[in-house]
DNA sequence: AGCACGCCGACT
DNA sequence: GTCGGCGTGCTC
């Protein structure tokens, strides 16, 4: 053993010999495990539990969690460590089912995320605070204003790393514990490392507390609700739909099958019958829903219909949430509805998971542990022997292939819609060709017309813009270069701040009016008037949801406008802008692509697309899945009630097969056509992917530490025989974020357990010693 | 992640 | 020589 021995351990709580070891993951980006004893008087402690430990060479107590008791305590000697003893037991009974930690046990394994992370992360904050709201750790200033300049000057004379630290919180004005700025957001920002911090903090610079930090998330109002639908009754296709599914859930064994139903097929009404068979069946059923798609007139869809149900969603306060929870803890909930991390409830009866909108990105979590949703609810149900339910009018292609060919899977077909409603009729704008090719306006002359007509016959628009980053750029027309963020390496967005007209003065050489936004980090800036690089005078170009929002001001004097997008919504407004929009204060509705989700207007006659290629021109091999997604979306959008609805889609390539195929609505053709592409490209569903990005400020360092990855990869996989296709590094999509470059590593494999072998043997058995910042990105569902 | 250890450069 | 900043490696 090592010297220190010499000079005596601190040995903390209780020694001797341990009749009771377990073994505990704590909270923190660490992949291994770590065996504590437990003195008698804490005994019993169970898997699941929280406990308290001493940890590190300082003996910190730290919260973990227990994963597992050691049954066979092995001979001290054997043991190549000395056994330290928790301090506390915090929980008086597991936080988990036995199958929810086998579930983290395997999400932890097979996303590559620290294990305490994801036990963590699969517990609602609310929940292990015990109804109380995020504590996060903050930094701040323990001088006066008026004495930063004397130690800068003084005290820091000689620390750059340290000035540069306590510059930035003077300049954010941290002065005070409620001034404080958060300790992940600090060290990012000022790009210091934590022994910096701990300097400052033994010097009494700066003081170390604890804020509660709020998620701001839509909140709905209590009185948006929407009237029920009668008593439905099934057509054959429903009906033939939940004869499968009653005989799945009868027998209690693990199952898949996606219900691919076009927009009012009647998928809602399966989802309610299979439940409703379930709980006859003594099981419980989990809904998980888009966050977007959770509002209070879906949840009041099920809850018209159910009595015992459980709501996980973000808009609910902390002690909302955790009493959502210990009622299903309690077992008081037959239904659960919610977002992604619903699948992590505490249900001991489960029978049956719906996954709803399946194709839906937001199902990936882009924190660790980077999980899907859908995934999980798979994995989930095959732990349980419960059925998983998928639902969608246009599934991924993932879910297309495995219900055409993996065991367990069945495909459902709902090809009507219910009330017989005539599919939407879909056309196309060719804004290349004509008037409209020189025309510098957003709308078509055909948009308008149509436009023009909703109004008069007192029906309602929408109209959608398919990515707001990628309009409204600064652009030079002589160097044909957009003005990109600094931190970022993205093309920046305009946007008009208060009612003043953009370029109608001048600030020094500043535009007056707006700023440039750069949406991956959030920071603005003036925008100059004329080309940093030429001198000549730079434009405005693209069509922003501001300038549309004016354009049809302008165009449509009298009509009412409002536009619904993630800058102008302040969480709750939303809602109330969607009520003003369903009760017919507002006549015409444009946003971005949250509209297009399953909100119902009957009123709506007519949708426009105004760019519906956009997302074409992004490089990533599911480009063309998104846009035809969204087109049929939108399609579905309109004529819902009783008058016929149509959709007016412009695109600068009208022939390109993705928007044929969505126009003609053609799901089938799509997937077909897809689905070879993507056999011949060897790309999933036919392969597995996994994507490690390295990040790091230095390109330099990047770039040989890529390398070096790149190489160990390659050594490996040849030495072992893997059959993996190692991409070499590459710039991402996104090339730099937040001051730092990335470079992918991309992993492709007939097996995905091929590509784990390969990365467990990077990340597990120390054959590489990481120098950059490294996420591993498991089946990814984007390439950014 | 968070902490202590210890190398090395800056300054008595 | 001594102080202390900051990179490195370990944590049961």
């Amino acid at each position: 053993m090592s010297q220190k021995d010499l000079f005596g351990e601190i040995v903390p709580a209780a020694s001797g010999p341990a009749r009771h070891v377990i073994r505990v993951v704590f909270n923190q980006a660490l992949m291994g495990t770590f065996d504590y004893g437990v003195p008698d008087e804490l005994w019993p402690v169970s898997a699941g539990q929280r406990v308290r430990a001493p940890f590190g060479r300082g003996n910190k107590p730290t919260e973990g969690f227990c994963v597992e008791v050691l049954e066979d305590v092995q001979d001290p000697a054997a043991r190549g460590y000395r056994l330290k003893f928790i301090t506390d037991v915090i929980d008086d009974k597991s936080l988990f089912t036995k199958k929810m930690l086998e579930l983290g046990i395997w999400i932890s394994d097979y996303y590559f995320a620290p294990p305490g992370q994801t036990l963590a992360g699969m517990i609602p904050a609310a929940v292990k605070k015990g109804a109380g709201i995020a504590r996060i750790a903050v930094i701040y200033l323990l001088c006066r204003p008026d004495e930063v300049e004397h130690i800068l000057s003084g005290k820091l004379k000689r620390a750059k790393k340290q000035q540069a630290v306590f510059k930035y919180l003077a300049e954010k004005a941290a002065f005070s514990i409620d001034k404080g700025i958060e300790k992940p957001e600090l060290k990012k920002n000022t790009d210091c490392s934590d022994s910096v911090l701990k300097s400052l903090q033994t010097q009494g610079l700066i003081g170390l507390g604890a804020a509660s930090v709020l998620k701001s998330l839509p909140v709905i109002p209590d009185n948006y609700t929407v009237k029920s639908a009668a008593k439905i009754e099934l057509n054959r296709h429903q009906a033939a739909a939940l004869k499968y599914l009653e005989n799945e859930l009868s027998q209690s064994s693990f199952g898949v099958s996606l219900l691919h139903g076009v927009t009012d097929s009647g998928k809602t009404e399966v989802y309610i019958r299979a439940i409703d068979m379930a709980i006859k069946l003594g099981r419980q059923s989990i809904i998980l829903l888009p966050e977007i798609a959770l509002t209070s007139q879906t949840i009041q869809r099920f809850s018209e219909r159910f009595e015992k149900i459980a709501v996980l969603h973000s808009g609910l306060t902390a002690a909302q949430r955790n009493a959502e929870w210990q009622r299903i803890v309690n077992d008081e909930a037959d239904v659960i509805i919610g977002a992604r991390s619903a699948v992590f409830a505490p249900a001991r009866r489960l029978g049956l998971i719906v996954v709803d909108e399946e194709h839906e990105a937001s199902y990936k979590q882009d924190m660790v542990p980077r999980y899907h949703g859908r995934d999980v609810a798979i994995k989930r149900c095959q732990l349980e022997n419960a059925h998983c339910l998928l639902g969608s009018a246009t599934p991924s292609l993932e879910s297309m292939y495995n219900a055409r060919y993996r065991r367990h899977y069945k495909l459902l077909e709902l090809p009507e819609r219910v009330m017989e409603l005539p599919m939407p009729a879909v056309e196309c704008v060719d804004m290349s060709a004509g008037e409209d090719a020189f025309s510098d306006e957003i709308l078509s002359r055909k948009l308008r017309d149509a436009i023009r007509i909703a109004l008069r016959r007192k029906e309602q628009v929408i109209l959608l813009l398919n990515r707001r980053g990628y309009s409204a750029f600064v652009f030079c027309p002589d160097c044909k270069e957009a003005i990109r963020c600094k931190n970022c390496d993205v093309a920046l967005t305009y946007h008009k701040r208060g009612g003043q007209k953009a370029g109608s003065g001048a600030l020094g050489n500043y535009r007056v009016g707006g700023y440039a936004i750069c949406h991956h980090c959030g920071s603005k800036a003036l925008v100059p008037t004329a080309c940093p690089l030429c001198g000549k005078r730079l434009v405005l170009k693209g069509a922003g949801s501001q300038r549309l929002e004016e354009e049809l001001k302008e165009k449509f004097t009298g009509a009412k406008v409002a536009r619904i997008d993630s800058d102008s919504m302040e969480s709750a407004d939303y809602y109330k802008l969607l009520d003003a929009f369903s009760s017919g204060d507002i006549d015409i509705l444009a946003g971005t692509q949250m509209l297009a989700k399953g909100l119902h207007f009957p009123n709506v006659t007519l949708v426009g697309v105004l760019n519906s290629d956009a997302a074409l021109a992004i490089p990533d091999f599911r480009s063309g899945e998104r846009t035809f997604q969204i087109l049929s979306q939108v399609a579905g959008r309109t004529g819902r009630g009783e008058k016929p609805g149509k959709v007016i889609i412009q695109t600068v390539k009208p022939k390109q097969a993705v928007i044929q195929l969505a126009i003609q609505g053609d799901y089938e053709g799509f997937v077909n056509r897809e689905l070879v592409i993507r056999q011949q490209l060897s790309l999933p569903p036919y392969t597995r992917m996994a994507i490690v990005r390295l990040s790091d400020k230095s390109y330099q360092m990047l770039e040989s530490e890529a390398q070096k990855l790149y190489q160990l990869f390659e050594d490996i996989s040849a030495r072992s025989g893997l059959k993996v296709n190692i991409s070499k590094p590459v710039p991402s999509i996104i090339t730099r974020l937040h001051s730092a470059y990335r470079l992918d590593i991309r992993l492709t494999s007939i097996s995905g357990e091929y590509i784990r072998k390969l990365l467990r043997s990077v990340i597990y058995e120390k054959t590489y010693k990481q120098k950059v910042k490294i996420i591993y990105d498991i089946d990814p569902i984007s390439m950014l």
